[in-house]
DNA sequence: TTATTAAATGATATTAAGGTCTTTTTATAA
DNA sequence: TTATAAAAAGACCTTAATATCATTTAATAA
C-alpha cells in the first residue's frame, strides 16, 4: 500500500513525537535504530520531512529532531503527500488512465469504497493521535513493546 | 495498490473473457493493443497466467488465449496471488514485521477495515462478473467505450 | 511435408525505489 | 577560537519492477 520510505517516515515521526513529549530531541542514529530502518536512508527521509516543515531540526551539539511546541498535528495524508504524492488517493484499481464515475472501470464502485476509507483514515489520524495510542499502551512501534 | 503487472493481467483476462463470450480466441498482439499495455510484456504476463492455468493457450495458426467453456470463474484474489503473492492482504499499514491484534501498530484496527474490504472484493469479484459489467454497458476497459 | 502463424522461453535492457558513503555546513561546549 | 557533535547535501551503488528482443517450440493450412 504505502511506499517503504513513507512507512519509515511515519514511524520516525511517531518516535520523535514520543520522545518530544518527554522533552527530548532524538537524532538520526537513535531514530533509525528504534524504528528498525537503515541509518543513512532514515537521514534522507528526515531531511525530506524537515525541508517540508513536517518536523524541525537543529544541527550541532544537542541537536536533533522535534516539533513546534513538542507536538505534531501532521496528518498521515500530509506525510504521504510529501513522501510519494497523492496518486494513491486517485489511482484506478484497474490501472485505467481515465476512470471515473462517468467512465468507470468494472471495479470502480467497489474500489472507491476502499480508497475513500483509506483517505478518511489518512485525513483524521495525526502523528499525535497515533503516538497517543502507544503512550496509552494500546499499540507499539516495534516488536518489542518498549517503554516510552 | 496493485502492481502494474497485476493490473495488466486482470485487464488482459477480462478482454479474453469478452472475446471468448463471442467464441473468439484473441492473441497477444490484439490483447496488448486493446488493454493499452506493451506487447512483449503482455506476452510474459499471459505466459505466467497460462502456466498457473488461470487461462488456456493454443500455439500455432488459429491459436490464442481462452477459458474452459469460454468462461472464467477466476477471482481477483487468484490473479493477485499468482502475480504478486498475497502480501497485500497481510502487510501492516505501518510496515511492522510483527503487527497483529496481540501486538498492534497504532494504525492496526483502522487499517484492518481497509485491508479486509479489499480482501472481500478480491474474493467475490471474478473475471466473469467484472466482464459482465462491461457487457451490460455499465463499465469500460479503456477510455474509448468500445463495443465488445 | 512444408510454410506460416502464434505462443513459450531465455537473455538482456531500462527505470524507479531503496539504500550507502563522503563531504559540507552549522551549532555548541570547552 | 577551536574541537566536536550533529544535520544537510550530493554523488553513488544495489535491487526489483518493468519492458524488450531474439530464438525456439508447437499447431495447422496449403
Amino acid at each position: 500500500m504505502l511506499a517503504k520510505s513513507t512507512e519509515y517516515a511515519i514511524r520516525a515521526m511517531v518516535y520523535v513525537q514520543l520522545q518530544n513529549w518527554k522533552v527530548k530531541r532524538p537524532g538520526v542514529v537513535e531514530i533509525a535504530h528504534e524504528i528498525e530502518a537503515p541509518e543513512a536512508y532514515t537521514a534522507k527521509i528526515l531531511q525530506t520531512l524537515a525541508r517540508h516543515q513536517l518536523l524541525l531540526s537543529m544541527k550541532g551539539r544537542g541537536g536533533g529532531f522535534f516539533y513546534e511546541n513538542n507536538n505534531s498535528s501532521a496528518t498521515l495524508f500530509d506525510i504521504i503527500h510529501v513522501m510519494e504524492g497523492d496518486g494513491i488517493f486517485h489511482k484506478c484499481g484497474f490501472g485505467l488512465k481515465n476512470c471515473n464515475s462517468e467512465n468507470p472501470c468494472p471495479l470502480h464502485n467497489r474500489y472507491l469504497i476502499v480508497r475513500n476509507e483509506f483517505f478518511n483514515i489518512s485525513k483524521t489520524e495525526t502523528i499525535a493521535s497515533l503516538s497517543n495510542n502507544i503512550l496509552e499502551g494500546k499499540a507499539t512501534l516495534n516488536r518489542i513493546t518498549a517503554a516510552y
